[in-house]
DNA sequence: TTGAAAGCGTTACCAG
DNA sequence: CTGGTAACGCTTTCAA
């Protein structure tokens, strides 16, 4: 394990040159570069990570901090979207370092790696209504990028988002469009900041057909299988029944059609159903024909763009903040028909 | 943000016993100490990471290195696994990074870990058959434990394991004590090592009970929802269906279901499902009655077992290794029955 | 284009 | 029990 003054010492050269040499100054000679650069190839030297940290102040690395409650509904969104985002990270030499909290440490987990600089930025996860942390993390001078949107603060933070207004529009619209009236919406918490959009986008195409929204018809709650399968069944045994379901995530749709199944109702036929699908890779939903009709985008995409822009973040000093905004594609699958 | 230098110059003493007092050396008076802590307190002092890392020439990280492939289809466990052991590290003030890297990269980011320091140890993920990565590990000379177990190395190593055989064995047997004679395996990827081992659970209980393992019966592949729903369908309408499935995850069996039921067969009446339960949250399989008979071990306690054996290891010179070897529940739910 | 030397903020050895 | 001082391995300023 060769460090810098051994290989300086083989070279014959200050560790000075061969510092800049390795680290693309342009000030050293081309001829001692390559020099500099087989040598180190040679005794396989790698610089000391800790040292350059020290020396840098920077400390290479992105924190992502999971809240647990939020962790436990979201769980394989959130592995999915860091999967992306270190993927990126790894490309750019930064390390990934992952924090899950219980919910009320999260302000001392930030604190501390902003204070012991353990990571140089962070991506915040989950959005909430009324979400205050974004003012902390400027308070501690964090840089960081919101993964979501924090509503009220669009202009005051970095962030990606999908666009889940939209997407809940276009799917309740086609829905509309195939005659269906009542449509049930299976939300997932509505303390969330997404799943509020998607209830105005749900809210904004039926009142734009002259429907009613119908508090009865909707519902909001961790977004697990059991949940889309009671849900299901409590509202298909009403008094006035859904014909359609527009259901939060691809695990409660399971429960969903779990539910239309049990009630003896086919789904696709008696009962339609869209679904948002994150594209999760062990919940496949494509094919030919995919199972599930669905506002589609992948959370894996936006973990690699949001790990570039926190990066980005954090190698410039312009304080601009940057924006992206996805569509979902809505894609159509086998669990919609025509209202009965 | 004060420096040992500034902390220790206000309390006119030395650096040294500063540092001594805050680490809890015993030869600093109890005096001295009170003061220092004190002082400290209120000064807002904290020890810079990269610096004591430097020092003392640890980093004070745990690795986990995540081969894509295995990622992709067992990101839910991960992640839960991950969860348990983030909480472990966070209270002993270690650090959990992350590496999701292409399956041929693997070997590069254990070097890198090693080389550059960048964890202390590391957690072996998903092992394989023949699985080599531990003699990798020996010779970087990084200390890891394994997150199940590698076949041909138990003694060589220190791990962390369901009794995957011994689970799926009770499993079986609990069928063929329902009646059912024709049990189907819907396995993960017996590429993986804890796949072999539930398979020979299953036919080591059939032939002990006369039963002649059937091929046509066994599946293998990622465990997807639509690879439980299609295989079962597939066995349902073959010539000499089978009454009952043994599935290796929760995933695959809400496919399964699925598939009965597109069928037209009932679940538990009709045909009889056990899966294994590795206890998510999102996908709960609790209540009075499970919908799932299962047996069922939680991932999450396995990993905070996994994180304070590494942490242990880590810290300790001796050379020994530790094993846990976790008994799975079985757990009678709503999707079993006599076989008709 | 190169080098000497001063940090970066700790910990740890050796004296006293 | 306390202090001086030398690492730890790199980057960066200042001079040449």
């Amino acid at each position: 394990m060769v460090n810098l003054k051994e290989l300086s010492k083989a070279l014959e050269l200050s560790q000075t040159t061969v510092s800049r040499a390795l680290n693309g100054y342009p000030e050293v000679s081309a001829k001692t570069r390559d020099r500099v650069v087989e040598m180190a190839r040679q005794l396989g030297y790698e610089p000391n990570l800790q040292a350059r940290r020290l020396a840098t102040g920077r400390s290479m690395a992105i924190g992502h901090v999971i809240p647990r409650s939020v962790h436990d509904m979201m769980n394989p969104i959130f592995l999915e979207f860091i999967a992306g985002a270190g993927q990126t990270y790894a490309t750019h030499g930064y390390d990934m370092i992952i924090s899950v909290v219980e919910d009320n440490n999260e302000e001392d987990a930030f604190r501390e790696i902003a204070s012991r600089k353990k990571a140089d930025g962070v991506i915040l996860q989950g959005p909430r209504i009324n979400d205050r942390r974004h003012d902390l993390l400027d308070q501690l001078g964090l840089p960081f990028v919101v993964h979501g949107r924090i509503t009220g603060a669009e202009e005051r933070t970095s962030w990606i988002d999908v666009n889940n207004r939209r997407a809940f529009e276009r799917a309740t619209n086609l829905l509309i469009d195939l005659g269906h009236k009542r449509i049930a919406l299976i939300n997932g918490l509505e303390t969330m900041d997404f799943a509020v959009r998607r209830r105005t986008g749900y809210e904004t195409a039926l009142q734009a057909h002259g429907l009613e929204p119908d508090q009865k018809l909707m519902s909001s709650a961790d977004m697990t299988e059991p949940y889309g399968a009671e849900t299901a069944i409590r509202l298909l045994k009403s008094q006035e029944p859904p014909t359609a379901f527009l259901v939060s995530s691809m695990i409660s749709a399971i429960g969903v059609a779990r539910g239309i199944s049990l009630c003896g109702l086919r789904i696709g036929k008696d009962v339609s159903v869209i679904t948002h699908d994150d594209a999760l890779s062990f919940l496949p939903n494509s094919g030919e024909v995919p199972i599930f009709t669905c506002t589609r985008s992948s959370v894996r995409y936006a973990g690699i763009r949001a790990a570039e822009m926190i990066i980005q973040k954090v190698n410039e000093e312009g304080d601009e903040h940057a924006y992206e905004h996805l569509e979902a594609e809505l894609i159509l699958g086998q669990s919609t028909g025509p209202a009965p």
